[in-house]
DNA sequence: CAGTTCTTTGACATCGCTTTCAGTCCAGCA
DNA sequence: TGCTGGACTGAAAGCGATGTCAAAGAACTG
């Protein structure tokens, strides 16, 4: 029913390789000749059929972003910039997510199925040997997002997490005066988690603080649950000198909620960092002290990975690594002296 | 290159229509020879190429969702709603959106032309006349979400604002008690803002609440924005007994903040609504009264109003109209008689 | 046993495009 | 006048699937 190429053939009385010439910019046609078809596709709104011409030429100019899950700004930042770099390098992007849980592979696998697409970056957030399979046998071009993946070394574009979860860990050891700290992650599974443990336990070693099992709390990444956790500790930590160091800017939002109600100052008698940099590190009260990880770049990154590849095929994998930055707001102190008494900020 | 339906016929020893048939699942193939197919296909790792699979069926499987912009989670809702039940109708989703601002228009002409997909579902935050000039023309099948387009009727699912706007502003000119109110809203071109002005209007007019054009702000949703035009205001809107609506829950934090750090009691001193309740909305302190859209829900009509059109083109247009939710919080007070000089809460 | 039906299979047209490859036409040149 | 080459154009061969139709053989019927 829609028009297809011989229509406009007929209809500029040419043959359809001239009008695919037309199409295609292709400099060898008479200016006459183009400027009949140019009227002729414009009079029946021609538009070429893309399953046609995926058949033909092997690609469709599609690349998609394979997500865990697209709740946060996290996700929508790395979209982002994605999206902003797929463009300028000609392509459109698509964006999926596993459902809830971890049916990432089936994701995979139906994309991989459909094959529609000329290239898809994916971030995991669980590394699970099903993903890992999926992605061993994959035919499409692809990288991989923030995730080291170890066996097959894959494209892939990682932020450093453990450079910027030392650094912050080094201001609330040394600026921030803290005698102990308290960490508080997402499942002791998760990628980034286990970065930023890494980070924390290489610098109480390294500074000869305590390191105690109890001291670390593997939640959810959610505010509500770390508001809860925090609303039993919050005293005790706070007696005890302690600082905490969340995984991710809600749970140390949900956690400075939690010892504003308990009656505490925060940073005066309990000092929280967050990770990530998101809004509510601004919205938090005082705003959070964290890292901020280049999400954005990250997405641009991965899009100009992913095209390199899909160009050739045949080139060595590449790692990519984007350095967090760490981001001094009030809710550790500003040059804060614990030791000596003075109060958070004047 | 890769492995065609001919390299399996050959191997199974077969015509290519007896591996389409068993592809297809066809029940006219004898027991032994979809055997021999079926291990051709497994020993190859055939996958059937999805653009002449296309080319043939004229369709692909996978619809889109279009959406203005994917920060908040007021977005990842929609999608986590669409995404369910699009796979449960036999669909795989792809979300897209607009870069910044307003070339949505484009985005769409770009699906339109690639038209790789079975459908898509838009969403439009600002109705400009190039949205609804691509949207007239448009040859795939498709509803638009939460936007009520004048002159062509669209296949749509809306949520019906004005009815929970209403109940908001009842809310406060009743058990709240405002005895004047602020309307802090987006852009006045923003669809929502002026479905929830108009609510707010009608209201106040029904109970001769006093309206005054300088009561009405037009910001941009951001936190931020709304913290800094409340620092300046708040005090004033204080002593004037104002209530303040605002039309998203990001605002409405952001006007709390600055509320509580000049001093002022949320809600004793003001009281304050939002709008969505989206995750901020609980972790603000105290916790916003607001009104809850029911976003996933809305994406999920949308698929399926979206499959029920590409199986029928011709059915009639429908309009599916979802109620919102008051939910009542601690920020408006809970049954507060601000006449009696009560505190908000126990 | 001939005729009919059912089951199973293969040949081939088709979808709408891109891309050789082989003209056709005409100008330029010997 | 005949030849060469350049500029355009068209015919036709795929791309890799689906689907139609007919044929081959088995099974069933009268």
């Amino acid at each position: 029913m829609p028009t297809s190429i011989v229509d406009v053939a007929k209809l500029a009385k040419v043959s359809i390789s001239t009008v695919s010439r037309v199409i295609n910019r292709s400099e060898l046609v008479n200016q006459q000749t183009r400027a009949r078809v140019e009227s002729a596709i414009t009079q029946l709104g021609y538009q070429p059929n893309a399953f046609a011409r995926g058949l033909m030429l092997r690609r469709s100019d599609i690349v998609g972003l394979v997500l865990p899950d697209l709740h946060g700004e996290f996700y929508s930042e790395i979209i982002r910039g994605a999206n902003i770099q797929a463009r300028h390098l000609g392509y459109n992007l698509v964006v999926s997510s596993a459902r809830d849980g971890d049916d990432s592979h089936s994701l995979l696998r139906a994309i991989q199925q459909r094959a529609l697409l000329d290239g898809v970056a994916v971030m995991v957030s669980e590394l699970t040997d099903r993903i890992a399979e999926v992605l061993a046998g994959f035919r499409l071009p692809y990288v991989v997002l923030d995730g080291e993946i170890d066996g097959t070394p894959h494209d892939s574009v990682v932020i450093d997490q453990r450079h910027g979860a030392v650094a912050l860990m080094r201001h609330l050891v040394g600026p921030a005066g803290a005698k102990r700290i308290i960490f508080v992650g997402g499942l002791a599974t998760n990628v980034d988690t286990i970065a930023r443990l890494d980070a924390y336990r290489q610098v109480l070693a390294e500074s000869g603080l305590p390191q105690a099992a109890s001291d670390v709390y593997h939640l959810d990444y959610q505010y509500e649950t770390a508001y809860r956790l925090a609303r039993e500790h919050v005293r005790a930590w706070a007696s005890a000198g302690c600082c905490v160091f969340a995984a991710n800017d809600e749970m140390a939002a949900g956690i400075v909620a939690a010892a504003s109600e308990a009656g505490l100052n925060v940073p005066r008698d309990l000092a929280v960092a967050g990770f990530d940099d998101t809004r509510v590190a601004r919205m938090t009260r005082p705003p959070l002290t964290t890292v901020r990880v280049p999400m954005a770049k990250m997405g641009a990154q991965a899009m100009e990975l992913l095209c390199h590849r899909i160009a050739d095929p045949q080139r060595p994998r590449t790692q990519i690594s984007l350095q967090p930055e760490l981001v001094v707001r009030e809710s550790c102190g500003t040059a804060l002296r614990r030791a000596a008494g003075q109060p958070a900020h004047a």
